[in-house]
DNA sequence: GCGACTGTATGGTTTTCATCGAACACTCGG
DNA sequence: CCGAGTGTTCGATGAAAACCATACAGTCGC
């Protein structure tokens, strides 16, 4: 049964589902990155310390369901790892798996020409 | 100028638009990639020498009108050059160009993992 | 010129996807 | 225990995109 609450019993939060890039088919790291909101999230994750930046912190004009829809499928990507902290979910650019299994491919997103 | 044919009024084909892969944005080259059907007429066009494959004969199950669509997003997106030659349109795959402005992009969809 | 062949344009249908609002779940500080 | 803060889930909506069938426009061989 469920123990849930009173006094013992430890319930957390379900930890998100994560897929590791050697997993992903191209089309899916392509489609992921095929969208101007998700390119943004992972931009500035990009340029943030890891683990610093919580889903909410974000500089995007969608609200929080769309919001965490698209950190969903920056997962299921592989490019984007998350973590529970307290109340928060900080994130973390999967740099260098996400780069050995699509070289270049991040880098080419994080230029802005 | 232009006088074609022999001697009078060509009424000719209009040329295809093409784009070329600098005036490009990342997002609109991953967008066109985004997509199995392009995917694979990219591939399938790598896989032959330049020039010599007209539109039709590429194995994609969808139907003319659609096949066309999809040109001209290959076109737009600079990854594809199409040349009249009679009454079939044949096209090249844009390697050195597009690698030029998206470096080891096509190489993340031409190698089959 | 006629007819087969190839590709484009148009109109309409279906599917997919991004988005929102509202309800829910969890954490933490009073 | 309550309430503020954070994020997910659900249902619905709207826009974009893929697709087809048809009609049209060139090219070429006869």
């Amino acid at each position: 049964m469920t123990q849930r609450g009173t006094s013992r019993g430890s319930s957390h939060r379900v930890a998100p589902e994560h897929t590791h890039p050697d997993d992903v088919p191209v089309l899916t790291a392509l489609a992921a990155l095929a969208d101007p909101v998700r390119i943004a999230l992972v931009r500035e994750l990009a340029g943030s310390p890891v683990w610093t930046r919580s889903c909410g912190s974000f500089d995007v004009p969608v609200g929080k369901a769309a919001l965490s829809h698209h950190f969903s499928v920056l997962r299921a990507a592989g490019l984007v790892e998350q973590r529970d902290e307290g109340p928060k979910r900080v994130n973390r650019l999967r740099r260098e798996e996400f780069d050995t299994r699509f070289p270049g491919l991040l880098a080419l997103v994080l230029r802005e020409d």
